[in-house]
DNA sequence: TTACGATATGTCGAGCTATGCATATCGATT
DNA sequence: AATCGATATGCATAGCTCGACATATCGTAA
């Protein structure tokens, strides 16, 4: 038998809508935070702006929170910042991500890795 | 905010090849085990048995193992089973997968129910 | 008031995956 | 040897997601 690895991913759903939070969108918070626009948290992700725009949309609008404080014009076109609900969804969605990521560390260890 | 509930994804890759077995093929596992027919086993899981098949054919291939043994012919046209090490690889994995399942109802309730 | 750069949003096409369909092969039973 | 139903496998198509492209809008600073 071969060597494998464990992967996961991880995502939200509310009865209205499948996918509304999860990596993506979460590491699509955390580039907005530091890179303070829509438009250069993309860029920094390698997604398009298009995608970066629309997921958004769609976790503020299923989850029915205001992730991010836009601006449009001023003489740097506008920025996007996040909201304290967004910072905080950004903090609680990381740590729950985190203890998913242990538990398949320890899980593999455990089941998979005495195949070998 | 709404009402989410967790979900999430499990897979194993190796050097070579992504997906090498996950909650689908290990599912497909399971349903050959208790059909005992590759065709009887796509029909339970709603899948083509062109699917299957490949599913099938890639885990063998990438992890190693034969999880399978075929027969062609025969009055009932052949049929599929699982070799001892496929039992193993459906136990195992189930195992796996269970503490992921655990795990992931665990954080969910610790990091994202109390955000309600 | 003009210019600039980011937000906002529709649309068409590319890429990937699964499905449907077609065919070939196999072998115990009749 | 003729049959039957499952395995084996290629290919063309449908469906879906994402990306590229095209605009429109906005508001501050020069």
């Amino acid at each position: 038998m071969k060597k494998v690895r464990a992967r996961f991913k991880l995502w939200l759903n509310t009865e209205e809508a499948e996918g509304v939070f999860g990596d993506g969108k979460w590491r699509l918070l955390k580039a907005i935070e530091s890179a303070g626009s829509l438009k250069a948290a993309s860029g920094m992700l390698g997604i398009s702006y298009r995608k970066a725009w629309g997921d958004l949309k769609k976790a503020e609008q299923y989850l029915g929170v205001n992730l991010v404080e836009r601006e449009r014009g001023g003489d740097k076109g506008g920025r996007t910042g996040l909201t304290q609900e967004g910072k905080k969804w950004a903090r609680v969605y990381g740590e729950f991500r985190k203890d998913i990521e242990d538990a398949v560390a320890k899980a593999h260890k455990k089941h998979i890795e005495v195949l070998s």
